[in-house]
DNA sequence: GCTTGTTTTATTGTATACATTGCGCCATCA
DNA sequence: TGATGGCGCAATGTATACAATAAAACAAGC
């Protein structure tokens, strides 16, 4: 095998092409969990194929993953756009997330070890440092990824995967209903989760969960932004 | 505006393209969850565009909202084939679908009304025929169905799409790993389980679901079947 | 001046063409 | 006769070109 003269004009030419596309999903990805960008915000196709390089096909195959998992919304004929949470998603989403976030406290007690522990206290740790300084995307994303980690400590990779998901609908739901400065998560509600772990006390971090998300809802301020026209519409609806 | 002369060519051109795409997409996931395409079947973007009368753009578009449902594998440059299932991807489908399905069934019996307690007692009932019958495809079909309408009558859209989502999975783990003949689904259970609903009883019903889907899940033959050269493998692995 | 109809433009939907790559067939050699 | 290496084919990955459509700008009439 000759390697001195093999590869030298495209490095990225090879299979790097499936990484690159992760690459820009988690871009687009994160950018909307940082809400970086807003729920509303149109992303069209032409613009995001020209900032990452690759062609709209590209674009598009990302653009319909994210539409799957409900972080944008697919209008057609009008393009994608970041999803802008109704009331009752946001319900759906909480009470899903009490569910089965709160259902899989005993499994992740149960595997708990040092390693976890001392991985998630540095989590929260850099998500009250973020927070102190003011880096409001960073605090977001932490804190989701705190709760995502928390559940891929269960083991359970199918449950895990949906809490990654409602985890990132959640940042659209602070985004949109959450009052502006005042983090869901409580700074010291995730060192306190951890400590309950810690020492296999599983139904008492159930609980302590319950009630850490039932705060975070709580917070929000579910106001639906009425119609700008809406007499019309009344009056017909009517 | 001349209407005489306009469209005659194509009735079909405007927007019943994405409902054809709909359609396609429930065609090919029907069949994957009637069991009717088995695990392991190779999925041809041409073979597909061909039988449908579209391009393979719109193929890939739907067997790439297949892929992340789990229902089919998108290996690089080998192309789509329908999941075979892992042991330790069912272990976790059926333990998501017991801390699930199990946790909403208290919310659904208190939702639960005549006309949907008629519709449920209906989708038993024809689930039974086509079980006596012999029509294997359409009873697994049900059977999943009446999981997922159960889970849709909780009022929580998010949660019933994942379970409907776990319930096509559980398709394929069946498929996998089931006895030949014998459905995952006891004959009576799902008619059981609506006499506790109905009654407004809804731990009772909790508590059956959850016996149902251990019975399901028990009567299952987890094994593995090993690779047929692992022997290389297995040298270069260790 | 505001509303309505028309044209223009910008953006998405679809298909097809080309490049790349994995796989099977076949010849050759031990 | 069996294994190995090369070769051709078939299938996917990607980009681009073309068509369809909705939004917006603009003009005309009431």
């Amino acid at each position: 095998m000759s390697d001195a003269q093999a590869v030298v004009k495209r490095p990225a030419s090879k299979a790097e092409g499936d990484e690159r596309h992760e690459a820009i999903y988690r871009a687009v990805s994160d950018a909307i969990v940082e809400q970086r960008l807003k729920p509303g915000a149109r992303l069209r196709e032409d613009a995001l194929a020209e900032v990452f390089g690759i062609s709209r096909t590209g674009i598009r195959k990302i653009l319909q993953r994210l539409a799957l998992e409900q972080l944008v919304t697919l209008t057609p004929r009008r393009g994608a756009s970041v999803t802008r949470p109704t009331a009752d998603e946001a319900k759906d989403v909480f009470d899903a997330r009490q569910l089965i976030e709160c259902g899989l406290m005993p499994d992740v007690a149960r595997r708990m070890g040092e390693k976890e522990a001392a991985e998630l206290r540095d989590m929260a740790k850099r998500e009250r440092q973020a927070l102190r300084s003011g880096q409001q995307s960073v605090a977001i994303r932490l804190s989701a990824d705190f709760h995502v980690r928390l559940a891929q400590l269960s083991g359970n990779a199918a449950l895990a995967a949906f809490v990654e998901q409602l985890c990132s609908r959640s940042s659209l739901i602070l985004a949109v209903y959450g009052h502006p400065g005042h983090l869901g998560c409580e700074s010291h509600d995730h060192d306190d989760l951890i400590g309950y772990l810690e020492t296999g006390n599983g139904e008492r971090a159930k609980a302590f969960m319950n009630r850490h998300l039932k705060a975070i809802e709580a917070s929000l301020s579910m106001v639906e932004e009425e119609e700008n026209v809406p007499d019309l519409q009344q009056i017909f609806g009517g």
